[in-house]
DNA sequence: CGTGGAATTGAAGCCCTTCAATACCTGTGG
DNA sequence: CCACAGGTATTGAAGGGCTTCAATTCCACG
């Protein structure tokens, strides 16, 4: 199934027309983009929003002296961008981690395909407060956790957002990222993002290996991780 | 001048009705709040948009074992949580900083309003859009800068902000943060924000008293803190 | 089987934390 | 008008979490 009705799923039941749009937009053409290759670069013009149908890819920001933040993960049914085209420069990048195959959507096409249906609207409306919400605890992580409790966050969130889509094998997921885009994400440098992975080892939190992790435990990961799944807003399945 | 007006007046230009609609928008009752108050707390769940009229508010997050993170700052002008109401609990809380003058906007109120004045919500839109890029800013700050640069680069940012709605006086603005507040935002001590706030004194980019902020030279302040405003999205200003 | 990126490890050191003590400041009541 | 009180700011000393840098091992792939 679509990834992104996928994911809506979670907020609001969509009817079968709502769900006939949302594979007429998964239909239009397909772009496809290298690992570790730009999609957008900083300071582009933006032109269209982009629906992720497979792969995997980040926001980043550098500074001038070459220091790269990660800002955000894309994963398939995500939705990049919405509305962005209002503003006249891109203020950060949009890169392949893995291969990627996307849709890009202009705001017209969008707007059409909405129109009647407002349930997509609050759809998409809901996927961007979420977004917004992803970044805010991003912050409370670098600026509250510490680098294990940090680590394993992401590895939660990541896990959770995964499931969502259909991507989790039971406790097992992809897991495409090098440590140095990990330690870009966290805040840390390299060596000591390999030595969190190596405690989260020990402890038997996670197995990770050929790139895919495991999480025999998903509650004890969590608690070490503090990590509270309300900011994703999975409301529909908890309740 | 209205506040809201007056910012999104850096983004487009507005028509007389425009303005007088945001004027009616600023006419609803208003609420006050005491200083160091919660205006909305975590777990609530979302009723209204608020737009802040006068003083400073914050948006924060705390974790189970007390520790706190400042996610966000509300200033005279922003509107806070536009569509958050579509959410079943809000995530953050907001507090006043200062003594906070608000009015409350319903969804309905905010469509009935923007109806008939596309700028205005394309407006709106923008608001949101750069509140976005204000937390990816934050993210690289908190992941990638070190504690000077990254103190350095929050007083820049706010004086921008506040330069945006008029509450600048040259190089001066008001400055009501406590050094607690400060560190809760930059994810340092409050002993070393002190440091590093001496620091910013001794080198003379800073002067810092009375609650209020001095900055004598802009640019060397933001070459230290390597500042680049671009994602405040100020073009029309800049053009 | 060789090659280059990725992962791993060690040693030395710094940035920032922690904790505690002291100074300052602003408003309030005597 | 002063003294007091409580929050805020400042400072010192000791220590720890994480960085830096370099060396080494691992591993996927051509």
């Amino acid at each position: 199934m679509n990834p992104l009705a996928r994911k809506l799923e979670h907020f609001t039941r969509l009817t079968a027309a709502d769900k006939a749009v949302l594979d007429d937009l998964a239909a239009l053409p397909h772009r496809t983009y290298a690992p570790h290759t730009d999609i957008v670069r900083e300071g582009e013009p933006p032109r269209v929003m982009r629906l992720i149908l497979s792969g995997w890819a980040c926001h980043y920001k550098m500074l001038e002296d070459g220091r790269r933040q990660i800002v955000g993960f894309v994963l398939p049914g995500d939705l990049c961008d919405l509305n962005v085209p209002i503003l006249r420069a891109m203020d950060h990048a949009l890169a392949a981690i893995t291969a990627v195959s996307l849709v890009e959507v202009s705001t017209d096409t969008l707007g059409a395909m909405t129109l009647n249906h407002p349930r997509l609207l609050r759809g998409l409306w809901w996927e961007t407060l979420v977004r917004e919400e992803i970044l805010r605890e991003w912050t409370l992580n670098l600026g509250q956790r510490d680098s294990l409790e940090r680590t394993a966050h992401l590895l939660c969130e990541l896990f959770v957002r995964l499931e969502c889509v259909g991507l989790a094998d039971g406790p097992k997921c992809p897991w495409p990222l090098t440590q140095t885009e990990l330690a870009d994400t966290l805040g840390i440098s390299t060596a000591h993002t390999n030595r969190v992975l190596q405690e989260l080892r020990t402890r038997g939190l996670i197995i990770l290996r050929n790139r895919t992790l495991t999480i025999p435990d998903l509650k004890a990961l969590q608690r070490v991780a503090l990590f509270n799944p309300n900011y994703l807003h999975l409301e529909r399945e908890v309740a």
